[in-house]
DNA sequence: AATGTTTTTATGTGCATACATAATAATATG
DNA sequence: CATATTATTATGTATGCACATAAAAACATT
């Protein structure tokens, strides 16, 4: 009966996802193939195509070759965060940005970072400590381990106004990463630092970057009691 | 002198990615056009666009129509989160999945929800509280308030064995969402329920989610202290 | 110099076609 | 009957072409 204007893939898009969720197409069910839907919505098999790409890279659907595609049976919610510079994360939200070393030292990790890292369990990396500041007030802790054999540039820089953050994003290549997400309790000495109470719970982002087979930094991130993460789904 | 096989858009993108990394096009900068790169590569300028787009959308590459392409100045990190069914969760990591209902009212909730979710201030909502276990220890807390308004079929359901996020994933449909992740410090009720120290920091994650102009649900939940959100980059 | 208009240009998208590939179904073979 | 072998089929991708669109740059006008 309507057959048109479903003529761009977003069209098509917003069309099969108003399917799914008026349950035209349950979870679970295998859906017409994009011949046949390009011939209903009246546009190229590619314009489908992409479409419905798009939709199994969110994770709304599943495909697989000749055997077709379904409704995700399990809707896996796929969050995507963005992870920007601490400083510009700051900044965006208007308030004044302040930046602290703490430390900077080189020195042999304990093993559960040369183990993480995958660096000879005596071999030194340079530590960096800093506080991130919002306003003045304690934002992020930064406790960073950086492999000098890798980015050989990083020892001659002294982090002392420019952040391990900045910096490395901008001159250390990666080619892939881990990230971990979890709660910590603040410890005496980080309490002392973010002026809260010891105990407080910290969102904590842990890093850890690669590039090919070296690994490149190693990063925790301890946040002011009350940071959120937020994203859309 | 190569000019040969970044004819499929994986390889073009290998490419592209490695001259970034390479820092043959360091960030910030503009590199040239579709149209030359196809040529460059020998390949179809849609081959090059479906790579150059596919880098775009993971954050490595800042597009503009006329302005053309450049390096990403500030690399966005962008990780996707896999955010699924805390049954499936547990079972993953081979643990026996357990699930216990706490409470399930019918009540008005506090206006931090009621605002939140949009709904008339005096409105009652469903509200569930439940236990996620793991190998019979405390894994999660689920605290959830639900629009019966918008879901009446969840009015009838006693969640007693099947958990509200579960049976919301396959039964209420929803176009959009918000997610925040955060730190909490375990509440009183909190550590008697996990049988875990007051105080300890509890990774929290608080979803809303809506279809359309209503507000579906709201979930909070608090996970057992060390569990970690994991996720590529 | 400030403002409005037109041109240019790089990306964005759609289409028709062709072939590649993976997974299934159908068939043949021991 | 179990096991290779061979279609079949739906998705995946490449190509050449056309046109749409946003934004910058060039130009014209006041």
């Amino acid at each position: 009966m309507n057959t048109a204007s479903f003529r761009n893939w977003q069209g098509v898009q917003d069309e099969v996802l108003r399917r799914i969720h008026a349950r035209e197409w349950p979870p679970g069910e295998l859906i017409p193939n994009e011949a046949d839907l390009a011939i209903e919505f009246g546009c190229a098999r590619s314009t489908v195509n992409r479409a419905l790409r798009s939709l199994a890279q969110s994770g709304l659907l599943d495909r697989k070759r000749k055997a077709g595609t379904r409704v995700a049976a399990q809707p896996v919610a796929k969050a995507t965060l963005d992870i920007a510079v601490i400083r510009h994360e700051v900044q965006e939200t208007g308030a004044k940005y302040g930046y602290q070393l703490i430390t900077r030292t080189t020195a042999v990790p304990p093993l559960s970072v040369s183990g993480a890292m995958k660096t000879m369990a005596g071999d030194k990396l340079l530590h960096v400590c800093a506080l991130h500041l919002a306003d003045d007030a304690a934002y992020a802790i930064e406790d960073r381990w950086i492999n000098t054999g890798v980015v050989p540039d990083a020892g001659v820089q002294s982090f002392e106004t420019l952040s391990a953050n900045e910096w490395l994003m901008q001159h250390a290549p990666y080619t892939h990463g881990e990230i971990a997400f979890s709660a910590t309790q603040a410890s005496q000495e980080d309490a002392e630092i973010m002026d809260i109470p010891r105990g407080s719970a910290l969102f904590t982002i842990d890093r850890l970057t690669w590039d090919a087979a070296a690994s490149v930094t190693k990063v925790r991130l301890l946040f002011t009691p009350g940071y959120q993460l937020r994203t859309g789904l």
